[in-house]
DNA sequence: TTCAAGTGGTGATTTAGCTCATCATAAAAT
DNA sequence: ATTTTATGATGAGCTAAATCACCACTTGAA
């Protein structure tokens, strides 16, 4: 077993708690599939009906509202699962997924998942380990868009792209304007407005999307403030 | 083993999922804690040490800020983890919990649990779907904290203690008005507003804490609409 | 039994950030 | 090549809700 996929999958987290029987049965129960820019892996309220994990590129998964209302859950990154909340509580997608540039996404039988994860304690376990991470991520969240303003709160998502995503202090934004205000849970305009008073107040460089964080000190201490 | 414990153990949900060695096991790694009004039964930023399921009573999660500011996550019923996030996330706790009322807590020890549960797959899987659940209702309320307006979430107070806590129309709220505003994500005074603005609506009928719903209908709309 | 702390409630004022309107430039589409 | 559609940007005005300042009533402690 040398196929091209074999290696994908050895490439991922979750391989080293397969015993062969299981790579086997995974080998032969997933594909990959490349997306460009934009393309959408899934919309909200659609069933779900097998799991993605994401080999290569950044996935924007968004909540859609009334009156056009979006709010940007996360962007997941090369080594996560596109879906770890709706795909085992509800088979109802509670949001929407697309690709922000061209990516790698490895899909991934329903239910040849759920039968191994059912024979297997210890990849239970990594997913529940992982599936809190996540769960205190959105309870961060959830703390900042209900009690943070808007400074704090982009200055957040300046700290996501430089910490989570690039490692950089100087980086491109992947995303527009719209899509980044959407991420701070505010609209395009406030957006706006505020990071270009980042930008003033020599906080950051900013030339379209670039950004160069130039004191880090002072984002970390907005975004802790509030 | 016919022990008080082991009848306890019975009673839950993940009791049917455990052999009879994995139920004497973790039967000899639990005891049962009773706890009194207002008792806390863990404060953010301490060290995670045990599991804790809620056998009665009802407990408050809440995620405390700068300012006094606090957001209440979720109140925890009868037949549920205190803690799923952050227990198996990271080592320290990422919220408080205190109880409300009376309630009766089993404190499960980590050690012994993780263990069963890399040793049970269907366990983990049951765990999973849970926390899947968790998940969504996280992604729920952080789109109504960051898009819907006072009276929706309002509503959806309204609607949470009705429909998931007591299932009826008519009840006592278990919390005081400040604690019901950081469910909203709001402030002591802008709920009292609202919620007696439902009133003069005759939307709701209330007398301190005793609530009645007069309309479910514009209830549901309220929350619905934000 | 009186004093302090907690709770429910109301009014006046302020303000963060949303909405709406407009415009310039860039990128697609025809 | 030129129209159309996205995107970034700014200003004016508005409004939902926070803040501040009170008060009344209850509860519990000293």
């Amino acid at each position: 077993m040398n196929s091209p996929l074999h290696s994908i999958l050895e490439e991922t987290w979750f391989f080293r708690y397969l015993s062969e029987k299981q790579r086997e049965v995974l080998a032969l129960n997933c594909n990959l599939v490349r997306y460009n820019k934009k393309d959408v892996l899934f919309k909200q309220h659609t069933r779900t009906s097998h799991l993605m994990y994401v080999v290569s590129g950044l996935i924007r998964i968004i909540k859609e509202g009334r009156n056009n209302k979006i709010l940007s859950l996360k962007t997941i990154t090369q080594g996560e699962f596109v879906s770890h909340f709706s795909i085992f509580g509800d088979n109802i997608f509670q949001y929407s997924a697309s690709s922000v540039g061209e990516s790698e996404i490895l899909i991934i039988d329903y239910a040849s998942f759920v039968s191994i994860l059912q024979d297997n304690g210890n990849l239970g376990m990594a997913m529940i380990r992982r599936m809190s991470k996540d769960g205190i991520y959105l309870i961060n969240r959830m703390m900042s868009l209900s009690h943070k303003q808007l400074p704090g709160r982009i200055a957040e998502v300046l700290l996501y792209f430089s910490e989570e995503i690039y490692k950089e202090t100087e980086f491109d934004f992947p995303l527009t304007r719209l899509e980044l205000a959407e991420l701070a849970g505010t609209t395009k305009e406030s957006f706006i407005r505020t990071i270009n008073e980042f930008k003033h107040d020599k906080i950051i460089e900013l030339d379209g999307r670039h950004v160069r964080i130039i004191s880090m000190d002072i984002v970390k201490v907005l975004s802790e403030l509030g």
